[in-house]
DNA sequence: AACTCGGGGCA
DNA sequence: TGCCCAGAGTT
């Protein structure tokens, strides 16, 4: 879709889920990086659920770190990939301290350097932590974005390319989860629900006329 | 490009 | 019971 179309589907997302926020922790940046380094393959539910306990504990690298890993694989034991991700987790916080005096970097090539974070936290980070125009291309957007017709791409970086440039800076943040809502609840990768869906005027998955019903 | 990590949620 | 989930690292 061209810059206009793109504008429009997100503004009848917006209309559709004026409220729309992420379940994950974003307190501070590093709470909100910690989570997204969690929420790997797992539901941004059950990952709230872990962190809401932890970072009554453990909200900062200093106190992380005091935690260690023994006693943080209990906290997060319940959402899968747990190994790693607490491995990652303690190693990560001790960068900080190391290397940016606790404070979590705001630059991509920082963050990515960072172990357990990829290119798609690492833009979470920045756009929604530091209002930085970055657009994170999950599962679900990447599906919404060549299904629909809103931002074909053979790869999640060519997804990401194209809404980067075509949404509005100061709407990038809140797309991302206004696309990952809709993504959840709506346009499912299974069975999507077009019936009650806010974009099927101007969504281009009908017009190949493959029936979801 | 394929493989691995992984328990909980849900059909 | 089987499949999926706000991915990243390794081979």
């Amino acid at each position: 879709m061209n810059k206009k179309e793109i504008k429009g589907f997100i503004r009848l997302l917006a209309k559709a889920r004026p409220d729309a926020k992420t379940e994950l922790n974003y307190s501070s940046p590093y709470t909100l990086l910690v989570s997204v380094v969690l929420s790997a393959q797992a539901t941004d539910i059950s990952v709230n659920k872990a962190t809401n306990k932890l970072f009554k504990i453990a909200s900062t690298p200093e106190a992380m770190v005091a935690l260690g890993e023994e006693k943080l694989v209990p906290f997060i034991n319940s959402i899968g990939l747990w190994r790693a991700k607490s491995r990652n987790v303690i190693a990560l916080s001790k960068q900080l301290i190391e290397n940016y005096n606790g404070q979590v970097p705001q630059t991509r090539e920082a963050l990515e350097a960072l172990p357990g974070v990829g290119r798609k936290t690492a833009n979470v980070v920045l756009s929604v932590a530091f209002d930085q125009p970055a657009m994170a291309v999950d599962t679900h957007i990447f599906r919404i974005g060549n299904r629909t017709g809103l931002a074909p791409g053979k790869t999640p970086l060519d997804v990401e390319k194209n809404l980067v440039t075509n949404i509005p800076r100061e709407l990038i943040a809140k797309s991302h989860h206004w696309l990952i809502l809709h993504g959840r609840y709506c346009c499912k990768a299974k069975k999507p629900e077009c019936w009650h869906c806010p974009v099927v005027q101007i969504c281009h998955y009908q017009d190949k006329n493959i029936s979801p019903f």
